[in-house]
DNA sequence: TTGATTTCCTAATCTTATTAGGCAAAAACA
DNA sequence: TGTTTTTGCCTAATAAGATTAGGAAATCAA
């Protein structure tokens, strides 16, 4: 029996219910029966487009990660230094935010063989690192900086998505608070790593 | 047919066997059927001491916040200030990375109506504040200064135990910048607190 | 010893992921 | 144009995990 007339499923629906699904329900609601339900298809007929729900998780994770790449570029064109990090923390973590299932999935880390979801992690590195030069960390500070930078952007976001944050102070403000203090450290950081 | 002789199942041995089965195989690799075999029984059986998957994650989860508050309470006793902010997210780290399962299982926020998971979750929490408090924040900057310590330990050791970490710079490394970044940022941001 | 409780079992159900194999529409081709 | 191939979807079936129902042996209380 045929299916009612509706749009043809491509990886692009796919990507778009998925999404729709993760950020609503959670990225453990985000399963192959709810997503066929979703597209009005039966759920084997999935298979024809997807190797299964591992794949559904990775276009999702890979689809967040060049988001926030794009997103992260944009803000911080034209900014340098504290603006631009401040600029990056706020839209990682507006982000977060706004696609919760979507930032979950971004989170894993690919495997050795998966080429196109390692450069999308890559890129975003990338992008804070080039964010963080600005601030003349000496060969691995660098990257000790980069590591605080997403450890802070990432635990705060994980525990504000996860509810955690249930204190009656404003998150906004504990947010601000934070992103100051990551500054401050930065500074400091960058005078003991060239010190003069 | 009666089961080969072995030791009763209870409680403890549960909590027991599914800490190593979440630590080894990761907290979704914790499973009523993986468990069950641990203990080597049926897994319908394990339904006469919890109350489901759910009751072994929340047991897990209670276990984890009161191991890392012991060990969280034993670091720091006999310190203040910046010492003891060091030792406390030292033993934080150590704990994510020895018990990777079990500190995945602390994350999920309790549902309101769970007093004991709840309970175990302020202790921490307040465990934590104490540690600050020595740093003489005023009001609402203890709030953010404990939101910051957590979002840092727990995006740091979040991202560790993910594997995300690959560059072969130290990992012991960053953490340790990591934390003096934070401890200077403590400074700045409690003399930004009360000036003079 | 008897009766209740505990602890475990088998059998069965339900959900989710997945494979196998088939049919019909659309597209490619002769 | 008719024919063949491909595509996109389907039903049926398998497998793993969580869970419920209901029963029997072992243990405990009286």
């Amino acid at each position: 029996m045929r299916q009612a007339a509706s749009v043809k499923v491509d990886l692009g629906r796919i990507r778009q219910e998925a999404s729709g699904l993760a950020n609503r329900f959670g990225i453990d609601g985000l399963s192959m029966n709810a997503l066929a339900e979703a597209l009005n298809i039966r759920p084997p007929s999935l298979y024809a487009h997807v190797s299964g729900i591992g794949e559904v998780k990775r276009l999702l994770a890979i689809q967040g990660l060049e988001e926030l790449d794009r997103t992260a570029t944009r803000v911080t064109i034209g900014k340098s230094g504290r603006d631009a990090v401040r600029a990056l923390l706020v839209a990682y973590r507006a982000f977060a935010g706004k696609n919760p299932g979507v930032y979950a999935a971004t989170i894993p880390t690919p495997p050795r063989d998966d080429k196109e979801w390692q450069t999308a992690v890559d890129r975003i590195n990338e992008t804070c690192r080039a964010v963080l030069q600005s601030y003349g960390f000496s060969g691995q500070d660098i990257i000790h900086a980069l590591r605080g930078l997403r450890s802070l952007a990432h635990g705060f976001a994980s525990l504000e998505t996860a509810g955690a944050l249930k204190n009656p102070v404003s998150r906004d403000e504990s947010f601000t608070w934070l992103v100051d203090a990551f500054l401050a450290a930065l500074d400091t950081m960058a005078l003991r790593s060239k010190p003069g």
